[in-house]
DNA sequence: AACTATACGGAGACACCCTCCGGATCTACA
DNA sequence: TGTAGATCCGGAGGGTGTCTCCGTATAGTT
């Protein structure tokens, strides 16, 4: 790569990175390009599309995301906690971009986006596992639904800004339905068969 | 309102029904104005925006709904599996249109879709209302929460084509955390506090 | 210094949204 | 039935944003 073409990618990066920040993901790209110091084409020739450039942006900021999830197995925290408490980390994380959870959801952009994705599944995947050994998360849950509920959830709570707990009110529902029920009690559980 | 108006008012929505299941609910709305043997200033003036239009379409299929709610009521069905049956049939319909789901959620479209909104509010509330009476399903539980939930998880599903069961699994975590827990059996909830 | 692969820039085609107002069309009333 | 005028229609046009294409410029190499 030359070394101009390493300079604008790079300023183009930061430059996207403030302008999602500020205008959210649907930021206009002749916007960042232009704040980059760089034409249209120059953008375009570096991310083919939004996607590509949103994936550069938010893989800059996703170790620290592995950090954390790292820092939870190490400590002794309850292992199920330290599931549901990274999920949230990973909700609080997406929130700064709005319209990024919509973008990681998006189907065109699957292709685009799938580095990051495998980075937040292997990091999580790893906190869901040892909590499965424990007993403490149902067995039958995987790492991509955990963290495609959450990104639907952020989505839910941004979109309806006015009601500020509500990420929290569904995250609990799911949360509580992680974990394994105690064997049927009865009459509190009628009915239950019919559901799953 | 004149004739013709009334005319190409009913023509417009017709159009849109079908645009919008075949193009999903981002469909071009001159197409839209273009098949109803229409001018794009005669679809503008009748629907302010693409919401509107939306609302117009989805407001015509929304009494069956509201029918299955009251059906469900009167039979003997378990209540907190009325209320969840309810909601599989809101994401069953919602998913005829692509698209349909993110409109519901958007911020925008809070103002135009409300008429939308109350319906499914009022009937699956006293779905839920009955539930709750009968201690089924947990009493903090609130029927727009319910609703945004449902939608959330149908867009997530939208958006992953590849998985067919998403849905299903992801409700079924959610339908859990709603039913009220037994008395804390020692072990399995372990950390629970932390999580709510 | 000359050469070539690589990268740049931005004009322009395209798609869609939405507005505006001159002209056409209904309807009520005589 | 004829007409006045309130109501409605249509689509040109301006605006925004995406993405492509290719003549020009430049870094890096010999």
């Amino acid at each position: 790569m030359r070394a101009d073409a390493q300079r604008n990618y790079d300023r183009l990066v930061e430059e996207a990175q403030q302008a999602f920040i500020v205008h959210g993901t649907s930021a206009a790209l002749e916007d960042i390009a232009r704040h980059a110091g760089v034409g249209i084409g120059t953008l375009y020739r570096h991310f083919p599309d939004r996607y590509s450039l949103l994936n550069a942006v938010f893989e800059r900021e996703l170790d620290d995301l592995v950090q954390r999830s790292v820092e939870l197995l190490a400590a002794g925290t309850d292992p199920a906690t330290a599931v549901i408490d990274w999920l949230r980390m990973v909700a609080v994380h997406s929130t700064s971009y709005r319209g990024l959870a919509a973008a990681i959801m998006e189907g065109d952009g699957y292709q685009r986006m799938q580095s990051c994705k495998s980075k937040l599944r292997s990091a999580g995947g790893t906190l869901l596992w040892r909590a499965q050994e424990a007993g403490a998360i149902r067995s039958d849950v995987q790492i991509g639904d955990l963290l495609k509920l959450t990104y639907a959830l952020v989505l839910a709570a941004e979109k309806n800004p006015e009601e500020p707990g509500l990420f929290d009110r569904l995250m609990s529902l799911a949360v509580d339905g992680m974990r394994p029920r105690a064997a049927a009690t009865a009459g509190v559980s009628a009915g239950r068969t019919a559901a799953d």
